[in-house]
DNA sequence: CAATTACGGATAAAATTTATCTGCAATTAA
DNA sequence: TTAATTGCAGATAAATTTTATCCGTAATTG
């Protein structure tokens, strides 16, 4: 069970980007600058949120990147499916149709309690991913950043971010 | 998020081991015959199992495995553990250190609330799979296997098994 | 003692993740 | 229209992890 290192880096994208005035965009480097992470690498995870629907990309010069819904609708879970995937962490191999003693194909129709037991546990970690929107992130996050960084950062923003006209 | 394989072969490995009389063992090539696994790579599971004090192992003539403890205080979780490790799916390698606007090591004192969260989704998912028990896990087999194939099964058990004195 | 069987570590092959690069398409401003 | 900028997609390469096998050793039995 292991989750990709870029959700972490979308995850904290994503973050940065409800910061943003709503006529406002982040370059690809400017982010990758941010976040302090490769920016070739970054791009992959960027081009995944944008396929996803979760932020809207603009080309050209003075584009770059801003959320393109609402942070209410936009969860952890979508972030982590976008970039990670959503194929099932468990991989049922149908062994019980093994050996000498295997099920016929015909005879498995209902999917085995175990692999049954880890979709429902699947679930969970779904529903409960899913149940962290980013308003709520992005407020968990400021608890930990004193005032004169909140300051800074908006300053940054306002330094390196793309304003459209 | 991915879980190894050899979390199959083990749950399906104890789910057999729980059908088994006290006095009996079953050899690791026995068993990766009953499974259809290869033996070498399912010594490797057995062996975490065994360390776990999930399974208890006996060398020699008429050796094998047996289940360590009551089947009933074996959940899918210990399984799982077991084979697959314990470590956390999420990696979160504190970004938010990095970058321009990072904050300084002594300003981070809780967990990055994105850490956090996915750290109580893996809570969900850990408890929901320790809430299935091996009793469960064979009943919920069990209703797959015809009345033929049980017997054929027992009879396997029969004959393949190392009974002990 | 001889046969059997699990254990542990080392090793190798395969698959996946991580990271980078390149050419192209879109956008904007001069 | 041209030039500069910026994201997109696919190919590629490096690093890491997973999967699989092997072998010498230790334990157990009779
Ligand atoms: S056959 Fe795949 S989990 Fe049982
Ligand atoms: S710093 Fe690692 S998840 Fe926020």
């Amino acid at each position: 069970m292991k989750i990709g290192k870029g959700v972490e880096w979308a995850a904290h994208t994503c973050a940065l980007l409800a910061l943003l005035p709503a006529n406002a965009a982040l370059a690809l480097d400017t982010l990758a600058e941010f976040i302090g992470v490769p920016s070739p690498y970054l791009a992959k995870q960027m081009q995944m949120l944008s396929r996803a629907g979760i932020v809207k990309a603009k080309r050209g010069v003075a584009g770059g990147y801003k959320l393109a819904r609402l942070p209410e609708t936009i969860s952890l879970w979508d972030i982590t499916g976008a970039v990670d995937g959503t194929t099932p962490s468990f991989r049922c191999t149908e062994v019980r149709k093994n050996g000498p003693c295997g099920a016929s194909s015909d005879e498995v129709i209902t999917p085995c309690k175990i692999a049954a037991s880890f979709r429902n546990a699947e679930d969970k970690f779904r529903q409960e991913l899913n149940s962290v929107k980013l308003p709520e992130l992005v407020a968990g996050i400021a608890l930990d950043v004193s005032d004169e960084r909140k300051t800074r950062i908006k300053a940054w923003i306002e330094q390196n971010a793309a304003f459209s006209s």
